[in-house]
RNA sequence: GCCCGGGUAGCUCAGUCGGUAGAGCAACGCACUCGUAAUGCGUAGGUCGCGGGUUCGAUUCCCGCCUCGGGCUCCA
């Protein structure tokens, strides 16, 4: 047999017979890449383990417990699951069904029926007999018309070919098939076949992974106007660890969650009284966010922004003049009629900061100017989109809205990326991520030449930063380009916070003007910017991120103290006093329940000391100390333990 | 807004194949005064989300609405 030569990832060549495939390499390389091997990456491109190699591939094996190996075992999960849907439920028309992160879906059209949660049962049954079956998945290539016959019966099937066909596929409809002319297709025993581009693992054996989670609806090719489709949901994985993995942090996420954490910790409600979206703040939530407003305004302060308040209401015609009427009216609250006029709640702050910057004539000298409010916002979010603090109807911006020169423009954004990481340092987040989203040639407002000056300024301002960032083409507002920053939280997950937004258009609706040093009239650049984004949503993420214990700073008891006896009560008191003097919230649980209950109710409650006091405390002049998450210390004296409270809540002293 | 699933005591939930409801925790009272994650006994607490219909009778069945949850869509 004639020899070939390929090329490994680490550059090295490998010599092998010439009717080699993919996995006769892997199985040439080790028996145990062999076993984990799911597909494989051949001169770029991913492809199945039965492909034949040639002379000079460079071929790299994708194993299971890779990102790209479980896309791939995610995949021709989602397969198995459409294949025991369609086993089960006569009739159902499948669509389609990609892997996701950490998952797949796949989505069914059941002739007006939906999915139960007890279908998920049946169906995960039906997939391990598949499973069990030791299916081989086959790749093989028909043509458009040739397709067409395989799936008739199978209306979105023709859809996606047709759309292929016709060139007027998008992206995903691509993903499924190949090309007009070469139809991939995938089948897994005689009774299943699906449009595909692949790759499979070589056969349903090699999954077993995965678990079903839920049931949901989904509109075909995401258009509200179009069919309404039935979702199921499940995640899959290379082995049993990593499955009982992912759901255990699942389980953990769902413990974290901040609508459960609110009721837990009685921070806050949602008062059907009040209408959906709308949240009371009880007292401890309210220390929280009193503290997290403080401090917020503290950096503002010392950064050189000036204060502002607008107020919550304003007459139509700013709107018109902001356009906000014009392009948001729909997620606006309805107009209130008045005598001299229209009245709308305001969904953004920048009509108002405008006006103020517009009150009187401006200098050069003046510039940048730097507005700030804690400005409450009211937007018309739809009814099934809210959720918790993180959608919400009526909420609070740490808006700020800068006004600047052309030439201003890249200072000022440099020292914001600064100021704004620093905040969000002081609330435990250390791992950021930055998006830059730049014009849609479809939709913008503005010269091409401001438009590119002021990217590259935001360029600019995330190099000199030295971080890493993703650039999202085409996903700026129309009004200018913009860099989001995502913090990632104790367990991983990413958020959005904070935006620094460029803006071309208000300037120009509401003709602001400042005084150059030529005596010329120029226009501003406006950026907006906001750190919490709203701080209802970033007390949820605070909440999330800390599963309800919050840091010393920020803990609405910070202190608790617990007499042993009803005969340390007196002491108990007096060490509460003792540590309100130095600023700490601290309070003390009498003798009522047994000292272990309050212990048990402290730690709960995530109090980050609970002191126990008992007759040698008293005798010395020492408490017991609980730190949360530490071994109790007993013998404490007083004073150090004031020192330690201290050094705790240093790390956002202000 | 759309699809699906919920709404029973402050919280978590059980229950009623149609005869107006129960537990644990929490609250309150009494006893216990205790050194590190639930002391015991007792009391009180519910228009069974709201409105309509069917029925001798509805928390239970039907319809509408409100609201919450999971998704979809949307998010200046």
């Amino acid at each position: 047999m004639a020899q070939i030569s390929v090329v490994l990832p680490d550059g090295a060549r490998r010599e092998v017979e010439s009717d080699t495939t993919a996995a006769g390499l892997a199985q040439s390389i080790s028996r145990n890449l062999a076993k984990v091997a799911v597909a494989a990456e051949i001169n770029g491109h991913l492809g199945d383990l039965s492909e034949q190699l040639r002379d000079g591939d460079t071929i790299a094996i994708i194993t299971a417990d890779t990102e790209a190996g479980r896309h791939v075992l995610r995949h021709s999960t989602a397969h198995v699951m459409a294949q025991a849907v369609l086993a089960l439920y006569p009739g159902a028309k499948y669509t389609i069904g990609p892997a996701i992160e950490n998952g797949f879906y796949y989505d069914f059209d059941l002739g007006g029926r939906a999915f139960t949660e007890a279908d998920l049962e049946s169906v995960e049954a039906k997939m391990r007999d598949i499973v069990k079956a030791d299916q081989t998945f086959v790749r093989s290539v028909v043509s458009a018309d040739e397709a067409l016959d395989l799936f008739a019966d199978q209306p979105y099937k023709c859809e996606i070919i047709n759309r292929v066909r016709a060139g007027g596929a998008d992206g995903s409809d691509a993903g499924e098939v190949g090309s007009a002319d070469e139809v991939s297709v995938y089948r897994n025993s005689d009774q299943f076949v699906d449009l595909c581009l692949g790759p499979h693992v070589p056969s349903t054996s090699r999954l077993g992974h995965f678990k079903l989670q839920k049931v949901s609806s989904a509109y075909w090719r995401g258009n509200e106007k179009g069919p309404v489709l039935q979702r199921i949901y499940g995640t899959a994985w290379e082995s049993k660890a990593a499955l009982d993995e992912h759901l255990h942090r699942l389980a953990e996420a769902e413990k974290r969650d901040h609508r459960r954490l609110a009721v837990e910790l009685d921070l806050l409600s949602f008062p059907t009284e009040l209408g959906g979206g709308l949240a009371v703040w009880h007292p401890k939530g309210a220390i929280v966010r009193k503290l997290m407003e403080d401090y917020s305004r503290h950096r503002h302060q010392t950064g050189g922004y000036q204060f502002v308040f607008t107020p919550h209401l304003s007459n139509a015609t700013l709107f018109q003049t902001s356009g906000h009427l014009d392009f948001y009216a729909d997620g606006m609250y309805p107009p209130m009629e008045m005598d001299n006029g229209v009245y709308y709640p305001k969904p953004m702050n920048c009509p108002m900061h405008c006006l103020i910057f517009r009150g009187r004539q401006r200098s050069y000298r003046e510039l940048p100017l730097r507005l700030f409010e804690l400005g409450t916002v009211y937007r018309y979010e739809r009814a099934g989109t809210l959720h918790g603090l993180l959608r919400i109807r009526g909420f609070t911006q740490d808006d700020s809205h800068i006004y600047c020169t052309r030439e201003q423009l890249q200072g000022e954004i440099i020292s914001l990326l600064d100021f704004v990481i620093s905040v969000l340092r002081a609330f435990g987040f250390d791992d950021f991520s930055f998006h830059l989203s730049t014009k849609d040639p479809e939709k913008y407002v503005g010269s091409d030449e401001i438009w590119s000056e002021a990217t590259q300024a935001l360029a600019t301002a995330l190099d000199s930063h030295g971080v890493e960032y993703a650039t999202k083409e085409g996903d700026a507002a129309f009004y200018g380009p913009k860099i989001d920053i995502h913090v990632r939280d104790a367990i991983g997950r990413t958020w959005q916070l904070s935006t620094i937004q460029c803006d071309f258009n208000l300037p120009e609706r509401f003709q602001l003007e400042y005084v150059a040093p030529d005596g010329s009239r120029q226009r501003p650049i406006m950026l907006h910017r906001a750190l919490f984004g709203s701080v209802e949503r970033f007390f949820g993420v605070l909440v999330e991120h800390y599963a309800g214990a919050f840091p010393t700073w920020l803990a609405p008891v910070q202190v608790r103290i617990l007499p042993v006896a009803e005969a340390h009560h007196q002491y108990a008191e007096r060490v509460a006093a003792t540590m309100a003097t130095h600023g700490f919230r601290a309070e003390v649980v009498a003798a009522d329940d047994q000292l272990g209950k309050r212990i048990r109710n402290g730690k709960i409650e995530k109090i980050p000391y609970v002191l126990v006091v008992g007759d040698s405390d008293v005798a010395n002049g020492t408490v017991g100390v609980n730190a949360r998450g530490a071994d109790v210390e007993r013998d404490v004296p007083l004073a150090t333990f004031v020192d330690l409270v201290a050094a705790d809540v240093s790390v956002a002293a202000f």
